[in-house]
DNA sequence: CTATATTTTCAATTACTATTGAAAATTCAA
DNA sequence: TTGAATTTTCAATAGTAATTGAAAATATAG
């Protein structure tokens, strides 16, 4: 296989695993094309190579610098601005995990506190069933956020770094 | 809060929540909705209580069952089917962990070893940011591949329930 | 069997999300 | 300043996904 097809396949491919994570199309084609690119881009290169508009890629690439995927760098000399995506995938995983621990699991889990603390007899098993769940759901939820926490710190500490080897 | 203002939210809650991870909205309404329901429904119950149509009801329903988050209960005397979720949520998290697994993960897996074995100099710099990317998401797949074999049979032993424990 | 209850299908519709492109705003070199 | 280059915005449009509802298929009680 030459590189321009598979270069195509890992965009397309890339985008497609995307929407089933909640991510737009385009937004997870772009992230692939800076992931491969060993230099910087313009917008005007995101338009040619992916062939969508100037304001599709100026929003989208918005979107990725807000979730810390992909940075503005300045090169001496050009006007345009260029912009390049973090290449080190465990920093793109634990940057992932964080953003969205924070924009979805972090919010439901103060959700979960409060529809706990419900009125109602215990005896009544819509409101015991009701409690048990979210009291369950809950529990869970903080275990995983916990477990993310650790995650996101792996890089920060010996002992965990050393573990996460374990796994390679 | 009353328990009925209290289900509302929840279900509301956990449509949009399951927006964000490639659900679609009823699915997981429905889910959620069989979750805090202490005896089966059927699909009328379901289609009365959600106010969606029973077309809607019937695929979504079907959704769930393949995923294995819902079962199909006989009640005696009765013609019609009921449904019920399963309510441990460990359970729930691991049977959907187990599925996008399977349906998501390991085709990308798969796909990223054959984008590895590319034609070209290594010399070149595209080549070179190609395969480097390529290979290093596959090593990282392949790791979180592990940890969720892991974490899917951490149910089944031992060892690997009281390092859960752990965590609680 | 037959009639009725129940489930399933799927073309048409509706609702939602993404994308375009041109105009407005901004930046910056001269 | 000025004006050309560049970025940003956003109303209009296109595209995608969800939902309906009625007809067809299936199941079951009598």
């Amino acid at each position: 296989m030459k590189l321009s097809e598979a270069r195509q396949q890992f965009i397309s491919s890339w985008g497609a695993f995307g929407t089933h994570w909640g991510i737009n199309k385009t937004m997870a084609q772009m992230h692939a094309l800076l992931l491969i690119s060993p230099d910087p881009l313009s917008q005007d290169d995101v338009m040619e190579q992916l062939s969508i508009s100037r304001g599709n890629v100026n929003m989208n690439i918005r979107d990725l610098v807000d979730w810390g995927l992909v940075n503005r760098v300045i090169i001496a000399g050009e006007r345009k601005e260029y912009f390049t995506a973090e290449k080190d995938i465990w920093k793109v995983a634990t940057q992932i995990t964080r953003e969205r621990k924070r924009r979805e699991l972090d919010p439901m889990l103060k959700l979960l506190g409060q529809l706990e603390k419900i009125e109602g007899d215990k005896k009544d098993k819509a409101v015991k069933q009701f409690t048990d769940t979210v009291s369950n759901i809950r529990k869970f939820g903080n275990q995983a956020d916990k477990m993310l926490d650790l995650m996101i710190k792996a890089d920060e500490t010996w002992f965990l770094r050393s573990l996460m080897k374990f796994f390679k």
